[in-house]
DNA sequence: AATGTGTGTGAGATCGATCTCACACAGTCT
DNA sequence: AGACTGTGTGAGATCGATCTCACACACATT
């Protein structure tokens, strides 16, 4: 059939108006009378009239759609975070448009690039970058909301959620070297990668403070999924004196580290001890059960968008950055060190 | 600063020429002098020109964008399809919208009507019920493509991707008759979702050829959750005379049925055998191993994504309805069954 | 009677890109 | 010379919703 969907013009011919009253009438602004208004509303019911989306953003040059660039959304982190940043859009009537950088700082340019030629404003993005942003800079100066979420970037200005990296970082490795651990591995992102940079920093300062040395032969760069994370985990357990402990800095990592461990007959926690940051959903199913720095995540995507639409609805806040705490939980996959 | 994006007047303006010429010099139709289309170039160039994608929209009626309406991106599998999808919207210049039905019809349909009200034209969706389909009867009338993935709907004449859940469900269960497992329970979805049904008729045609019939009460019914599965696992296995074996039908409610195994101190393979439909991440750390239904979830995004620019670019293909096997992948899960 | 205020309505401009149409000029053909 | 073709350009309409403006009428105030 291809009906076309009915418009304001056919609804007003219908109400015998013209179109301005028409207007006024579904959308209640300026004098209507009673009598026209009850005409109006019974012809848009009638042609199951719906207003154009587009051709309302194009004359206020806005969507009702906010754009969201993550990292990857196959990370359950990630999903999560879309998740509920989705169920509070839907609640203030926007869509939801989400984009996968992959880490790279090029699709996430052009990313963003794409989604404001849509006329889309109010971004949710986890920089790839901490460096590299004159494209959100760009942003923040044509006074776009943005909200950073997991990462934040210097120099860029806005509203941001994100973890205590360094703190979670620091009171794994703390309790790594109470354990008696002194050589401690740690599997870590992207080194452009703000939260890697962070908990890399918690690694570091805990080591220090533990009078322990850094050993540039314990630390090994992964990308954040399994496969990279498993063949990482073995380079760094070739090695003729491997570390006696684990640190991985994210879920998919703790996953690729697990597999690898298996495969090479290593066994957890008596060969190897192990935290990983961020909780995840089979952590507990594994025996023993592993030993991991929670992340609130249920908390992070609904407060990146209750920031985002605070933004959007015209409020104008001081800049607010949250920043949540981390919690270890300890299970089962950290013994005490044999081997001095 | 707020400068406004450059717009194609602002073009035509600095280029000494009309906005109609601009336009024919940047999309290259009709007729354009080499030296206009060049001055033209170059103030695009300058002023940094970016076509308003929403007013283009607006007048051939089509935003660049895709609906994509999943029952959970949480669910891995849903992710890994939705991520699938972006990559390939992406290369075709596409930006890709999430919404998640939450396996709620209503919200399904009313997130459909707002997608469409966006002009969007071109649809994946896993549709929550299999009856009840009238929007999607709206989107095929009104000629607009649509792809269903997972799922396909009563009626609903489009191109589909599903995989065998009958078959697979058969597989599974007919190999656990096969081990000498009479008691198998079902730990199923909501019985709109398609998938949850033909699992279900793959799961009683297995009993049927092994001449078992079905008891109602080894049937437990729950949502895709960890969560939920958890419960209705324990209640199946509070009963007096409980399974002997657990079929699940998706990969969250495996994750649910361990630890709820876990939590009872039931025992994968001793008291209990498990297979799960969907294969995932975590089901070769467990220990034992857990043997899975597997579907190429690789595959499905890509195929589905594939079908619909394929109908966006205007070819007109007959319909496709592409089905994927599945593979029964034997771990340690399932074990010869003991208590006759 | 003149002026003012509150109410109700429609014509037309606007957002930005595109497309149709008309027009103008060069060169070619009868 | 007159008619025709090919090339190049601009004015204006269009997509659909909204908003400004002008106008019109009713009633109240000086």
């Amino acid at each position: 059939m291809g009906r076309k969907p009915a418009t304001l013009k056919d609804v007003a011919a219908l109400a015998n108006v013209s179109r301005a009253t028409a207007a006024r009438a579904l959308n209640n602004y300026g004098y209507v009378g009673d009598e026209t208004a009850q005409k109006v509303q019974a012809a848009a019911e009638k042609l199951g009239y719906r207003g154009n989306r587009l051709a309302q953003a194009l004359r206020n040059g806005q969507l009702p759609i906010v754009g969201c660039i993550l990292g990857d959304i196959q990370n359950p982190f990630f999903a999560r975070i879309a998740h509920d940043i989705e169920v509070v859009a839907r609640q203030s009537g926007y869509n939801l448009v989400i984009g996968s950088s992959e880490e790279e700082l090029d699709q996430e340019m052009s990313l963003l690039a794409s989604l404001q030629a849509l006329s889309i404003r109010g971004f949710i993005v986890a920089p790839t970058s901490a460096d590299k942003n004159v494209h959100l800079q760009g942003l923040i100066t044509d006074n776009i909301p943005l909200v950073l979420i997991d990462r934040v970037a210097k120099g860029i200005e806005c509203d941001s959620v994100v973890v205590d990296n360094e703190g979670g970082a620091h009171k794994a490795v703390r309790y790594l070297i109470g354990m008696g651990h002194r050589r401690i591995g740690l599997l870590q992102d992207d080194m452009r990668i703000f939260t890697s940079r962070e908990r890399m920093s918690g690694y570091r300062a805990a080591l220090a403070a533990g009078n322990i040395s850094l050993d540039e032969r314990l630390v090994a760069v992964s990308q954040s999924t399994v496969e990279h994370a498993v063949d990482a985990t073995i380079r760094l357990f070739s090695q003729k004196t491997p570390p006696t402990a684990l640190f991985t800095v994210d879920s998919l990592m703790t996953q690729g580290a697990l597999l690898a461990f298996r495969s090479m007959g290593i066994s957890i926690p008596h060969h190897v001890s192990l935290i990983g940051f961020d909780d995840f959903n089979l952590a507990t199913f594994t025996d023993p059960q592993i030993t991991v720095v929670s992340q609130p995540v249920s908390e992070i995507g609904r407060a990146a968008a209750q920031l985002l639409f605070d933004r959007l609805s015209g409020k104008s806040h001081p800049l607010r950055k949250i920043r949540f705490e981390t919690k270890l939980i300890i299970r089962g996959s950290v013994s005490h060190c044999s081997a001095a």
